[in-house]
RNA sequence: GGGCCCGUAGCUUAGCCCGGUAGAGCAGGCGGCUCUUAACCGCAAGAUCAGGGGUUCGAAUCCCCUCGGGCCCGCCA
């Protein structure tokens, strides 16, 4: 690997440190506190003053240094935030401090020991009595001030961006505390979270392209899942009645601001309920989550607007109401499928002509509804013909039991009162079989199989992780909340 | 699949239209400074201008190709 000239300089203090028998990479650092607790303390003391009582100790990167002569400010970064210490000629010793100025850059991990202090100009701050390095860098982090700017860098190499940006570390952090806000809520729900195969068979649960690999001991090729849903109706065939699982699918798809090939999904069976009780839980767990995300994010303005949206509820619209408000075009019902395509084609969609009608619909409904969908929104009862796989609608004849759910215009989630007929699931079946453009639809004779046997009244949700923080976090492209997004190998 | 845009020092960038030996800030080096916080002041150093080819006396700049990336549209879901 090439060394750039600031890196030669650096390797050159960690041999010169080997060479006086001091450690540049030490094994740890026992007994450190997070900087907020002594930013925490600061809070008693006036400008200044200094804290009576035990020194404490804290570590962190440091990312700036500052020195006027015998007095240095050094600014050090933990996950808790940043800190100033301040280190002195006359506290430190003169050989010492200044060996300091000369060994320390800024990207190193130190520690330091001392006492909680207001600065005179008011800065909570650590007048250190002792400092260590506990580890040097030799590569220099990005600019100080704009940070990593280039969009590829911050993608491939996600420690520059981390590092370097508060406001990143403290994105991810949210997503980790959300995704475990998701699961205490529904684990408190009563619902079991279960593990199911990512290498499948068949990848079965919807019409996008699997990744394929092979399976060495099968000696067949297998498949990474697409979904979770098959897996998860099985077992409420064998009684496990209230289900979710949150991990990874992977479509072999294109990457865009809200598509990933690796993402994250959550989706969750519950038996003996229908799609409205679905919907109170949904409206209940993002209430919750945007409690969360309204302290977590004090500082993102996307974040408190989404925090405030989501704790006051959700609005309800009619799905097909909503479009015929919105288009213009009246009795959408009654259309003939060369109508709707003639309306689709005027909205700008080029899907071929022998689409399924309610391909025609949905693209209606992206073109004209979908953008004015701002607020959190449930989108309730579907024309059947859009959706293949739910139960009819108990008092809507033609219609499903059906919700999506909206926010900012981006889909979060998808809903129904569950097929569990297994006839009427082998029909749909055959007929997705034999529809030209869904000749990608795997059929999963096993699922109908199962159902024969009895799945319970169920309803059953399928929420995209990744958008869930985006909407949260108030985030616009997904690869900002995916940690490592994928992204093509660099040649050597 | 179609269109638009970007790639200059470790990082952030100016220069590109209108061709004439690449200019700065941060970081790093040396010197100064005991309350700064994008600290400051002085000195010196650092760049195959993404890669390849072409036009030209001369290319970071104009043209073509390739690589990597971003955005929009379409498709997919």
């Amino acid at each position: 690997m090439d060394e750039t000239p600031l890196e030669r300089e650096r390797r050159a203090k960690v041999a010169r440190w080997r060479s006086e028998r001091r450690e540049p990479y030490p094994w740890s650092f026992p007994g450190r506190v997070p900087t907020e607790d002594v930013r925490t303390r600061c809070l008693a003391l006036s400008a200044g003053q200094e804290a009576e009582g035990d020194p404490v100790r804290v570590a962190g990167r440091l990312h700036a240094l500052r020195v006027h002569g015998g007095t240095a400010f050094a600014d050090i970064d933990d996950l808790s935030g940043s800190l100033q210490l301040i280190l002195r000629a006359d506290v430190l010793g003169e050989g010492p401090y200044h060996a300091w100025m000369g060994d320390l850059d800024s990207g190193d991990l130190i520690g330091a020991e001392g006492r909680p202090a207001l600065s005179r100009r008011g800065e909570p701050s650590l007048v250190a009595t002792r400092v260590e390095l506990l580890a040097k860098a030799i590569s220099p982090p990005p600019e100080k001030f704009h940070g990593l700017q280039d969009v590829e860098e911050r993608l491939r190499r996600r420690y520059l961006d981390l590092l370097s940006s508060a406001e990143t570390r403290a994105r991810f952090r949210a997503r980790s505390v959300l995704v475990r806000e998701t699961r205490s809520f529904l684990d408190e729900a009563g619902f079991l979270e279960v593990e199911t195969p990512v290498l499948v068979p068949l990848a079965g649960g919807g019409t996008a392209q699997p990744f394929s690999t092979y399976s060495n001991y099968l000696g067949e090729e297998v498949r990474l899942r697409i979904a979770l849903e098959l897996a998860l109706k099985r077992l409420l065939v064998g009684g496990l009645e209230r289900v979710y699982e949150l991990g990874k699918c992977f479509r072999n798809e294109d990457l865009d601001v809200t598509h990933s090939p690796e993402f994250t999904m959550l989706e969750a069976y519950w038996a003996y309920a229908d799609y409205l009780d679905m919907k109170g839980l949904v409206e209940r767990l993002y209430a919750r989550l945007a409690s969360r995300v309204g302290t977590l994010l004090p500082d993102v303005p996307a974040a408190q607007e989404a925090a405030q949206a989501f704790a006051s509820g959700f609005h309800t619209v009619d799905f097909v109401e909503e479009l015929e408000h919105r288009s213009g075009i009246s009795r959408l019902i009654e259309r003939k499928p060369s109508e709707l395509r003639e309306y689709a084609r005027a909205a700008g969609s080029t899907v071929p002509d022998d689409s399924p009608p309610g391909v025609f619909l949905d693209k209606l409904f992206e073109h004209y509804v979908e953008p004015h969908l701002l607020r959190p929104t449930f989108v309730l009862d579907y024309p059947a013909v859009t959706t293949p796989l739910a139960k009819r609608h108990r008092s809507r004849p033609g219609f499903v039991e059906r919700f999506e759910f909206y926010y900012r215009g981006m889909e979060l989630g998808n809903a129904y009162t569950e097929l569990n007929d297994p006839d009427e699931q082998f029909r749909r079946f055959e007929e997705q079989l034999s529809s030209r453009v869904e000749d990608r639809f795997a059929y999963d004779e096993d699922f109908v199989q199962a159902l024969r046997y009895g799945m319970p009244p169920a309803t059953g949700i399928g929420i995209g992780i990744d958008r869930m923080v985006m909407a949260l976090t108030g985030t616009f492209s997904i690869k900002d909340v995916i940690l490592f997004p994928l992204v093509r190998a660099r040649l050597p």
